[in-house]
DNA sequence: GTCTATATGTTGATAGAC
DNA sequence: GTCTATCAACATATAGAC
C-alpha cells in the first residue's frame, strides 16, 4: 500500500488546511489586493496552488466564491459587536457606543485566522464598500443591516437630543472612518489597536456631539 | 452637394461636444458606476458613440485615458483647494481649515460639466481610493500632493498643541469623511451643499480637538 | 479624426478522465 | 474531489481604409 506517510508540510499548523481553505484564504489575499474584477479566478486558485474548477466545484462560481470570503469574516466580527452592543445600558456614554461599534473590526484587523495568516482581510471588508451596488448591496444587508440598527438604536440613547437626520450623519462618518481605517490608508504604520481605538472613538465622539449641538442651534 | 445642415441635437448645449470631450464623459461615468477593472473600453466607447479606435487615438490606452478623467476634474478643484488654503492667516481656526478643505469637492459634487452632466465624478474620485495601489499612487501623488502638504501645514497652525501623529490622524480621518461623503453613501438624498458642509465642517473640528486633548491627556 | 476589421490574449465556466 | 482540456465570450490594442 501507500506508505507515503502525510508529512506535515508547516510546523506551526496544527492541521493542514485542505482545498476549500485554501482557496478561501488565496481569495481573500486576491480580492483585496484587486477589488472584484480585478481579481481573476485563475489568479486566485493559482495562489491556493489548485485549479478553477476546483473553487467552482466548492463555490459555485466567482460571485459565490466572493461572498463566501466576505461572509466567513464578517459574520463572526458583526456577532461580536452584536453582543457588544447588547451589552450597554439604557443610557450608554458616547463613548461606549462607539467602542462597542468599533472594538471588533480593529482587533480583527490583523488576526492570524485559523489557517493561514489573513492580514488583508481588512481589504476586503473596505473594498466591500465600493464594489458595484448590485454586487454588493444584497450582501451589507444581510451582514450589516443588524450591526446597524442596533448601533442605530444604540446612538439613539446616547444622544436623545438628536434627530433622526442628525444620527444618520453620526452613523456615517463613524462607518467613513472605520472603513478608512481599515483599508490601511491610516494606522498601517504599526499602529498598535489600543491606540487605534481610542483615536477613534474620541474623534467619532466629540463629532457626534459636535452635530447634536449644531441641529440644536438652528 | 449634401445640405445637411449640422443640426443641433440639443438645444441647452450652445456648443456640441467632440469626440474627445466625448469620450472624456463617458469614461467618466462609467469608471464611475464600475471602477477602473469593471469599465471595459467598449462600454465607455459604445456610451460614447464612438469607437474604441477613437479612445486610443485620443488618449492612448485604456490607463492614461482613466488618468486624463480624474485630471480634468481633479485638477481645478485642487486648484481652489489651494487658494483657499494660501488666504488663511497665520493662525486660523479650526473650523476655517475644513471648509478650506473641504468646500471645492462639496461644492463641485453635483455640478455640471461644461459639455454634459457630470454627477458621477464624486464616484470616480471615491474609488481613486480603492484602486491598486501601483495604478493610482503615482496619480495621487501628483494630484493631492500639494493640496495635502499645504493642508498639514494649516492644521499645523490651527492645533499648535498636536503633534505630528495626531495631525496624521485628524488629516486622515478627514479624507475618511469626505471620500465617503462624495461615494454617495453619505448625503445623497439631495443634501444641500451648505448643509453638508457644515456638517463635515463641525464634525471634523470637533474630532481633532478631542484628539489634540487625548494627546495631552497622555 | 474616425471608422471597420482583426490580431492576440484573457476571462468565467464546464465536460469528462481519474 | 481534483485535475486537464476546452469552450464561447470578452478584453485591449492595432492596422489600414476613408
Amino acid at each position: 500500500m501507500s506508505q507515503a506517510v502525510p508529512i506535515r508540510q508547516d510546523a506551526r499548523d496544527d492541521c493542514a488546511p485542505d482545498t476549500k481553505n485554501r482557496l478561501l484564504d488565496a481569495a481573500e489575499r486576491v480580492f483585496a489586493e484587486r477589488g472584484y474584477d480585478g481579481a481573476s479566478m485563475r489568479s486566485i486558485t493559482q495562489t491556493a496552488g489548485s485549479s478553477v474548477s476546483a473553487a467552482n466545484y466548492h463555490f459555485g462560481g466567482k460571485e459565490a466564491l466572493w461572498s463566501a470570503v466576505l461572509r466567513r469574516r464578517l459574520a463572526p466580527m458583526n456577532e461580536a459587536r452584536l453582543a457588544a452592543l447588547a451589552g450597554l445600558g439604557p443610557r450608554p456614554a458616547p463613548a461606549e457606543v462607539f467602542e462597542a461599534y468599533f472594538r471588533a473590526p480593529i482587533e480583527r484587523r490583523s488576526r492570524v485566522g485559523t489557517a493561514s495568516h489573513s492580514s488583508f482581510q481588512r481589504h476586503v471588508m473596505a473594498r466591500l464598500y465600493t464594489e458595484a451596488p448590485e454586487r454588493a448591496h444584497a450582501l451589507k444587508v444581510e451582514l450589516f443591516g443588524e450591526v446597524s440598527a442596533r448601533f442605530h438604536e444604540a446612538l439613539a440613547r446616547a444622544f436623545p437630543a438628536a434627530g433622526e437626520a442628525t444620527l444618520l450623519h453620526i452613523e456615517q462618518l463613524a462607518v467613513a472612518a472605520l472603513v478608512h481605517v481599515l483599508s490601511g490608508e491610516l494606522g498601517a504604520a504599526g499602529k498598535d489597536d489600543g491606540t487605534l481605538l481610542s483615536v477613534l472613538v474620541a474623534h467619532a465622539s466629540a463629532g457626534a456631539a459636535a452635530l447634536t449641538d449644531l441641529q440644536e442651534g438652528r
